[in-house]
RNA sequence: GCCGAUGUAGCUCAGUUGGCCAGAGCAGCUGAUUUGUAAUCAGCUGGUCGGGGGUUCGAAUCCCUCCAUCGGCUCCA
């Protein structure tokens, strides 16, 4: 009996029933052989090993695909878990999956206890299993067999798991002595495991519930070659470098203080003057799109979010209400804008004429995030939103999205965020209970954002069930520099806010209308965007936004006055900078500025102030030679126009 | 909030089987030097060893507790 194979080149070839992905490998090459990790047949992921029994579709999956690396690392936590059991007899395991970058296993380590000092030891084990070329054996038995089979084990984890499954067969695989609860699949055998890294520890709850027991989570990756793993590592240690904690405190950007309070930062002169221009460059390319700026309280009656209903949903998990010395006044530091614009919305009556309506504000806003999720400044209590809502009629909704979708782009292309991607989120269709508003709304407002997003040309992914209650929404996901990945920017529909607020619009019917709100907040923060730029840049920002442009470095105490002329001369050519007035030599000065990221360095000495030149030494490029100050600040402002046009 | 780790000068870090006035480098200050593309030299200042409590003749070091930071979990209007 034979069977058609179509490759992914289109070709068909025809196979003995019951030939594996391998086999049709080895027939291709055996370089490529060596190289399979599995098989995705009929948009099933299977193992290489498996025999097929039908015509169908079969591409090969290796390293470089991920769903190669997902399967790759999926059988290294296999191996984790057998390294770890030699070496810790009586463990308990819970699951051990692939993620993004690795794996891990939870694991109850019972009466062992376990340090990163152990993880060397643990690597050792795992290469040596790996190194036995251990065949991956699927193994599928009945269910009442496979719970006899882990309840004499005493696998406690793994039998709540198997009971949560439907009866009927069960995969087990099996790979040396190590057997576990799997459905797979995996690779071919272990020695294509060459390198591996127990990143870090950390207590997991038995499946997130902070209720059951704490189990131990091994995070590890592992690579097919020794150089991927150093490679892997070089990278992590850049990441360290770039960590905005670190350089946020090197640059002078921002610091944290005990006194003031967990999470809530504050902005250094520099931190400040960064922020500022962000903020004035988002103004601006607003302030195009029709937006208008307004500007509202930190605090606000605590009835306003009864009315919107954050009082209910969050308030006894948030900063408690402000008394005042009349009894039964309360006020709350407010946790969003959106109930204020509401209220400047409601302030007079509006014509169908009005919309939409655009208000934006750099609203700082304070939510009470439980302390052990606060970090660095992507995480804080006390946040400015790039905030701004826009009240429309339905039938503006999709143009409105457009407009928005068009000044994330722009922001993107400027920083140079080359890399992005799109959610959209839409409601559950099985469960429309959970959400606020007519199905016909839902309808049009999710297809609003389809089609918006479509128009621009957005690669998107689409989560069916991730919408917010109130409205369908667009997130943003950036990838910085160094390849991680960043949530940013979002643009949510809202129709929850409109009906608690009892807005309104009047017609060209003359008839009262409900109006919709779009929320967006393009940078999402300041903070987590300044927290994102600092580790996508490494601190080196581009020359419109740094808060430094130059530094005039004289050679020596007689070269002050010349390079504090060049300095004033600069600033009124509209640049920015400072002069190194200390008394040392202009290796030092150079060595501090480079390590302070300042983009150009003008040294001055005798024959500059002479001709009235400077010498520019650009950041991490060196020496350009001499030029006139004019010469030098129309370099930067050209530099300048071309980055934000 | 939960689990684990950590907390010594402005910064980066030594110092723990409990024992002389707690150390270094950088930064800062003073002086010398007057400097040409990634660290000039010398001297000096600076610390309630995260806070509080306890054990001890004696605590940075041991115990308790609180706080903060880090790695995760859960959460994120």
């Amino acid at each position: 009996m034979m069977i058609n194979i179509t490759l992914p080149d289109g070709a068909v070839k025809s196979f003995e029933k019951g030939v594996s992905a391998m086999d049709i490998a080895k027939s291709i090459s055996e370089g490529l052989a060596r190289n399979v990790l599995a098989a995705k047949f009929n948009d099933q992921i299977i193992d290489a090993l498996k025999p097929l029994e039908t015509d169908g579709s079969l591409r090969l999956l290796t390293w470089n695909d991920t769903e190669g690396k997902q399967i790759f690392w999926h059988s290294s936590a296999h191996i984790l878990a057998a390294a770890v059991e030699a070496l810790y007899p009586g463990v308990k395991f819970g699951i051990g999956p692939a993620i993004e970058n690795g794996f891990y296993y939870d694991i109850d380590f019972k009466e062992h206890s376990i340090n990163p000092d152990d993880f060397s030891k643990i690597e050792a084990k795992f290469l040596e299993l790996a190194a036995q070329k251990s065949v991956f054996n699927r193994q599928d038995i009945p269910k009442c067999d496979a719970m006899d089979f882990f309840t004499k084990k005493g696998e406690g984890y793994k039998l709540e798991l198997i009971d949560e499954l439907e009866d009927g067969t069960i995969s087990l695989y099996e790979s040396g002595d190590f057997i576990d609860l799997c459905r797979g699949p995996h690779i071919p055998d272990t020695s294509v495991i060459k390198a591996v890294k127990i990143l870090n520890l950390a207590g997991a709850y038995w499946r997130g519930d902070e209720k059951r027991k704490q189990l131990t989570r091994l995070y590890a990756v592992s690579f097919p070659k020794q150089k991927e793993l150093a490679d892997y590592l070089i990278m992590l240690e850049e990441a360290k470098k770039r960590d905005h904690r670190k350089l946020g405190k090197e640059l002078e950007l921002f610091v944290f203080s005990q006194a003031v309070g967990q999470g809530l930062p504050m902005w250094l002169p520099k931190g400040a003057a960064l922020r500022e221009r962000l903020e004035n460059f988002l103004k601006r390319a607003q302030k195009k799109a029709g937006y208008q700026q307004v500007l509202t309280p930190h605090i606000g009656d605590v009835n306003l979010y009864k009315t919107s209903g954050h009082y209910e949903k969050y308030g006894k998990d948030s900063f408690q209400t402000i008394n005042t010395p009349f009894e039964g006044e309360e006020f709350l530091l407010k946790p969003m804008n959106c109930p204020h614009h509401c209220e400047i919305y409601k302030t007079k009556p509006r014509s169908y004429k009005d919309l939409p309506l655009r208000y934006a504000e750099f609203g700082t806003v304070y939510r009470y995030e439980q302390s052990g999720e606060l970090h660095g400044l992507t995480r804080v209590r006390g946040f400015t939103q790039d905030d701004a809502h826009i009240f429309c009629t339905p039938d503006q909704l999709k143009e409105e999205f457009k407009a928005v979708i068009d000044i994330i782009l722009y922001i993107f292309k400027t920083l140079d965020f080359k890399d992005y991607t799109a959610q959209i989120s839409l409601r559950d269709p099985n469960n429309t209970t959970k959400y606020i508003g007519s199905t016909e709304n839902w309808e049009r407002s999710e297809g609003a954002i389809v089609e918006a997003a479509a128009e621009k040309g957005l690669q998107t992914v689409t989560e069916v069930g991730e919408a917010a209650f109130y409205g369908p929404k667009l997130d943003f996901m950036v990838k910085d520099a160094i390849g991680r990945k960043w949530q940013l920017g979002t643009v949510q529909v809202d129709y929850n806010l409109p009906e608690r607020f009892d807005l309104e619009y009047i017609g060209s019917d003359n008839q009262k209308h409900r109006p919709i709100i779009i929320h967006r907040a393009p940078f999402g923060s300041m903070e987590r965007f300044v927290a994102v730029l600092i580790e996508h840049t490494g601190g080196n920002f581009p020359l419109w936004l740094t808060p430094e442009q130059f530094i005039v470095l004289p050679i020596s105490e007689k070269y002050l006055d010349y390079a504090n002329k060049v300095c004033r001369d600069l600033e009124l050519s509209d640049c920015r900078g400072t002069v190194d007035e200390r008394n040392e030599k202009t290796g030092k000065k150079i060595r501090d500025a480079e390590l302070n990221k300042i983009p150009y360095m003008l040294v001055v000495g005798e024959k500059e102030a002479a001709e009235g030149t400077v010498s520019v030494r650009k950041r991490g490029e060196g020496d350009l030679g001499a030029m006139s100050v004019e010469t030098f600040a129309n370099l930067v402002n050209e530099e300048v126009r071309k980055m934000i046009e």
